[in-house]
DNA sequence: ATCAAAAGAGACCGATTGGTTTTTTGTAGG
DNA sequence: CCTACAAAAAACCAATCGGTCTCTTTTGAT
């Protein structure tokens, strides 16, 4: 029992960062199983079919990242800390280590919008949940006295997830995190203006 | 010989909007075969390989963009209607029409950059030049006195592209404008403070 | 140590992949 | 009309695709 559901753990761990990378389309079977040791039989035991185990490999990747949010989130005493955290994360996304691919709810946008509806239902959860994140963070600033209690949370929760993921890609595209550090301090820049303590 | 290259543009065009719906790995010979209805031997004389094809329809539908880019915003009187008509262009990339699968370089982006350099590179080319229009209508701006000397030209480029890009993958996830709209506006709103005319 | 159940290897399946080659069709110049 | 060549269809190829099934190996509770 606890055998099997150490190596389902591996295969979502390892099946996760390559769907990261090569897509969906991308990755086959025999990629997996090369990528986890395992047979095919090995993998067809834990997941029914590669649709089955594409969602359950992006639900692992989500929550794992979501987990990374939430503790560097918590960590930071205020709002602009608490944002710089968010920011901090997102940033480790461009490289290689730990997950490998870019950020995937953004991945999975992409490929799966227009012809693979289960995995966009899949990526609108996780949007959700990322919006989500930045909406508490700023409803939870202006609770707090700190932001000015006029503060749009909506509409700033959509121009920073918008902006950073946008330049997520750029920076990974050209291999430069100017791209992400420009558009991280056009966005703090502008935040700071709602700060009640000026 | 012109029958040829006749053809030749119409597998370009249906397998570029197939590519940038079902993405590079996503879309097989068969498919373009399908979506052209020729056969096999009327797409291979015409490209080497599948690669071959996926660049050549990447470079096709960057350019066909870059045009309507380019036609929409020189009817623009001003550096803030010149900036409208690039955002009015991008936001026809939610809708299927008249191109289908959303903003092709940002496609190829995310699902090229890991793992296939020749598309990657591609990419790079098509956002320098995307970039490059960002950057030349703020320079316009600033060359023609409408913004201020101070005006951050290659900052601005950025954080529009990012911010756009990102929120057209939102808008396109959702299937609604709001998130378009929503950036742009805030976009426009920040520009306008540069503007000398205040 | 036993033994049933869980886990996984690996052969096998039909379909499809990207790609080549052969053959037929279409077409333009003489 | 004929010929020469371009264009495209179609047969063909080995390799790989996702998936199933059988059979062997572990595993863990007794």
């Amino acid at each position: 029992m606890r055998k099997g559901e150490l190596t389902k753990k591996k295969i979502l761990e390892r099946s996760s960062a390559l769907f990261n990378i090569k897509g969906y389309s991308g990755s086959s079977i025999s990629d997996i199983m090369q990528e986890t040791g395992l047979g095919k039989g090995g993998i067809y035991r834990h997941f029914k079919s590669k649709d089955d185990l594409a969602i359950q490999a992006f639900q692992y990747a989500t929550s794992q990242l979501a987990e990374r949010y939430v503790e560097e989130i918590k960590n930071a005493s205020n709002t602009i800390d608490k944002l710089k955290a968010f920011i901090s994360v997102l940033k480790t996304l461009v490289h290689k280590e730990p997950f490998p691919g870019g950020c995937p709810i953004m991945n999975v946008m992409l490929e799966a919008d227009d012809y693979h509806p289960l995995l966009a239902e899949q990526a609108r959860i996780a949007m959700n949940q990322l919006l989500g994140m930045i909406e508490w963070i700023i409803t939870n600033g202006v609770e707090q006295g700190e932001l000015k209690p006029d503060t749009k949370v909506k509409q700033i929760a959509i121009v920073w997830i918008s902006t950073l993921e946008g330049a997520l890609a750029l920076s990974r595209l050209y291999q430069d995190m100017i791209y992400i550090d420009t558009v991280s301090s056009q966005l703090l820049f502008e935040i700071k203006k709602q700060l009640t303590a000026n």
